[in-house]
DNA sequence: GTAAACACTATTGTCTACAAATTTGTTTCG
DNA sequence: CGAAACAAATTTGTAGACAATAGTGTTTAC
C-alpha cells in the first residue's frame, strides 16, 4: 500500500530481445577504459605521461567524445588526472598514498577473508591449502615470481567470490587496480615471498579449519607484514 | 638515472595563473553531478524514478552534452542505473545490498577510528566526549532526531579529518550517498538511539583514552549493532 | 474481439564543427 | 646574450545537428 511502485511498466507488449547483459551506455567507451585501465595499471604507459584526446581516438578509431567519456571515468576511478584546460596525465603514486591504500586495503581483505570463511564449506579450500603447501613453496624458492603471484591472485579471486559481497569487490578491486604495479617490487624483496607464503598458510588453514575470526586477523596481519616491508625497503622501491 | 623523469616540462615561461584548485574538467557538469547526488541521496527523486537527459539540461541550462558525462559519473558512483537505449533510473537498493553495505562501512568505520585516534593527540576528543555525555542525551531523549543526527555527522567528519587518509574518506562517502536515507529509518526504531548513543560514548571514550584499538573495536560493534537492528526491523523498512 | 503488423513519437547515442585556452616557436628590445 | 612580448599551432571544451533505437498508438486481418 504505502510501496510507492515504481514508473516501471512490465506490459509486455513485444517481448525484449532478452540481451540486457551488456555494458551500460556504449560498449566501445567501455572498451577503451579497459584497454587504458590495464596500460597504466601495467606502467606500459607511465606515470606522468600525458594522455591526448585525438591520439586516442585515432587509436581506437573512435570520435573523441569517445575518449573524452572514458578519460572521465578513469579520472573518477583516480587512475589519471585531468587538469582543466591542459589534458590529462597519468597520476603519480606517491609513498603517503600508497600507505592510505594499503591501511585501508587490510581491513577490507580482513572482511574478505572473513565473509568467504562463513559463506562457504570448509572443505571447499582443501585445493588451495595444498597449493599453497605445495606447488607455492617450490615458486617461491625457485623465485618463480609469475607463478607465485598467480597463485596470489587466484586465492584472491576465489576469496573475493565466496566473499559475495560486490561493494567489497568494487573498492578491493579499486585499490588493486592502482597497486598492482607494486605487488612485483615487493615480493622480490629480502625474504618478502617466504614470508607472504607462510602468512598466505596460515589464513587458509584457519580458512580450512572454518575459523572466520581467525581468517579475518590472520589477514590483516599478512598485509600489515605487507606494509611493514614496504616501509623499510621504501627508499628503493618508488 | 633508472628514474624515468616524467614528461612534464617544469620550464618556468609564463608563470601558471595559479587557480588550479578547481574542478578538474568543468565545473558545470560537477554542478550537476552534486545536485543530482543530493536530490537521490535525499530522496527528493525516488528510486526508480527515470531520469530524462533533455529536461535536466533544460533545467540546468546546459548543454546535453554536460548533462550526459553528469549521468555517466553517477552512474559509475553507483547512484544510478543506465540501460542502453532506455536511459537513466535511480538505482532502488535492496535490502541485501545494504547488509553488503553495512558489512563493508563495519571495517571501514573502524580503521577510520583507529587511525584518528593515532593521529590526534587524545585531548582533542574532549568536546565531543562533552557533547556525547551532555546535549545529545537530551536530543535521543527528546526525539529530536535532527540535532541527534547533525551530531553523528560531527562526530563522524571529525573522525575522518583526524584519520587523514583521502582513500578511507572516499570509500566511506561512497557509502554514505547510498545509504544516508536509512540513518532517519533506523533511529527513530525502538531503542535505536538510545543504544546509538552509548556505543559512540564508548568510541569516544576510547579515543580520548588515546586506545586506538579499542576505539576501532568499538566502533565495529556499533556498526554491527545498528545492522542487526536494521535485520531484525527489515519488514519494517524497506 | 483479440492479436499481430504498421507507423509515429520520443529519447538516447554518435559525430562533426566551432570556440576558448594553452603551449610552443619566433622576434624584438634592453 | 637573455628576457619579455607577440604570433602560430596544437589541444581541450562546448554546442548543436543527425542517426538509431525503443516505446506508444492505430489500424487491419482473422
Amino acid at each position: 500500500m504505502s510501496q510507492t511502485t515504481v514508473p516501471v511498466k512490465p506490459k509486455s507488449r513485444r517481448q525484449a530481445p532478452a540481451q540486457l547483459a551488456m555494458a551500460s551506455p556504449a560498449n566501445r567507451m567501455q572498451e577503451i577504459v579497459d584497454v587504458l585501465r590495464d596500460r597504466i595499471a601495467s606502467q606500459q604507459v607511465p606515470p606522468g605521461s600525458k594522455l591526448l584526446e585525438q591520439d586516442l581516438a585515432e587509436e581506437f578509431n573512435a570520435p573523441r567524445t569517445a575518449v573524452r567519456e572514458a578519460l572521465a571515468a578513469l579520472e573518477q576511478r583516480g587512475l589519471i588526472q585531468r587538469i582543466p584546460n591542459r589534458g590529462a596525465v597519468v597520476m603519480r603514486l606517491e609513498m603517503e598514498q600508497v600507505f592510505h591504500l594499503y591501511d585501508t586495503r587490510e581491513v577490507l581483505e580482513g572482511l574478505c577473508s572473513r565473509l568467504a570463511t562463513e559463506n562457504s564449506r570448509a572443505e571447499s579450500w582443501q585445493d588451495l591449502v595444498e597449493m599453497f603447501h605445495g606447488p607455492m613453496v617450490g615458486y617461491a624458492e625457485n623465485a618463480d615470481f609469475d607463478a607465485f603471484i598467480a597463485g596470489y591472485e587466484l586465492f584472491r579471486r576465489r576469496s573475493q567470490t565466496a566473499a559475495a559481497n560486490p561493494i567489497l569487490t568494487q573498492m578491493l578491486d579499486s585499490i588493486y587496480e592502482k597497486t598492482q604495479v607494486l605487488i612485483r617490487r615487493i615480493i622480490i624483496l629480502p625474504g618478502r615471498a617466504k614470508a607472504g607464503l607462510q602468512e598466505h598458510q596460515a589464513v587458509l588453514q584457519a580458512m580450512r579449519q572454518g575459523d572466520a575470526a581467525a581468517a579475518e586477523s590472520l589477514r590483516r596481519s599478512n598485509m600489515r607484514s605487507a606494509k611493514d616491508c614496504l616501509m623499510r625497503y621504501q627508499k628503493y622501491l618508488l
